[in-house]
DNA sequence: AAAATAAATTGCAAGATGCAAGTAAAAATT
DNA sequence: AATTTTTACTTGCATCTTGCAATTTATTTT
């Protein structure tokens, strides 16, 4: 006989203290989080196969764990369509589009420093624009996300 | 006879692919580089006891594996006092203070998102600050570390 | 009915992090 | 000068996270 044990999710996220850099660190601070948001907001990325065939190659396991933790927290959400049982939809929330100032600024410092370390980095001319108009940039992407998705809503 | 095998470390860090953002995550994506960053830019930690002591407390074999690969990238410059053999002074380049948007756009995030779920979070009263002007903010940062650290350059 | 697809889960291997103890060199105290 | 304390580590081992390959379940297509 099969004991199935009901492994209880941990909604108090446990925090290394009061400083809320570090608390967002607590969430965002691993190898996939942002990648994920990334290939949501900039790649147009919502179904788990779309996860999968990305270049950065997430294994499915750890996809399914992350997703899941970024549902409990707000920071996307799971839908499906409506004549698709199967596929699933995974969309930013507001408090997800809310990390686009942070994606913004992890793109100019890592054109800026890391393009000597990593020798295939993709050149692109957008960063030029990105620093010329921050703000204005990254109303762009939140409104060009919101445009492409609004239909699933 | 005890043989010391010589580790040779990697200076060709691994990235996951040409995407910049990814690239920047390769680096900083981890629970402790971003933390360790903000210790010294607005913390004033810059001994190996400062950050052994801080609120998140480190382990020394981490901290120490942590500091030797931010020196490596060229993140912080590791140095001595002058009359102190024993103190190594740990302080950020010019690479390691462009990070400072960052770490600001990460305070703005986590003060509006992540708030509700930490219910310990210091509350900040420099964070309206911040967000009426980034800029400025972002600017005077950087001027206030330069300015504690200069004498020892 | 059979094959293919999407979204997982499972088991085990490998890597990163955590903890306690120990060490070496320098500095401070006695 | 000898002892103690301090700083910056290293080492060994436990645990937690991530990676990989295979399997599973439900759904859709052929």
């Amino acid at each position: 006989m099969q004991v199935k044990i009901n492994v209880h999710i941990n909604m108090d996220y446990k925090f290394r203290g009061q400083c809320p850099i570090t608390s967002a660190l607590d969430i965002l601070g691993d190898k996939w989080m942002l990648v994920i948001i990334k290939q949501m907001l900039i790649e147009d990325k919502k179904t788990f196969k779309d996860f999968i065939e990305s270049d950065e190659a997430i294994a499915t396991n750890i996809l399914s764990s992350k997703l899941k933790c970024l549902e409990e927290l707000g920071i996307i959400s799971k839908t499906q369509i409506p004549d698709n049982k199967k596929t699933n939809l995974y969309l930013l929330t507001e408090k997800g589009l809310a990390l686009t100032p942070i994606i913004v600024e992890l793109s100019i410092w890592s054109d800026e420093n890391v393009r000597g370390i990593n020798s295939i980095m993709r050149d692109s001319p957008e960063i030029a624009i990105m620093k010329s108009n921050k703000d204005a940039f990254i109303q762009m992407i939140k409104d060009n996300y919101k445009a492409k998705t609004e239909k699933y809503y």
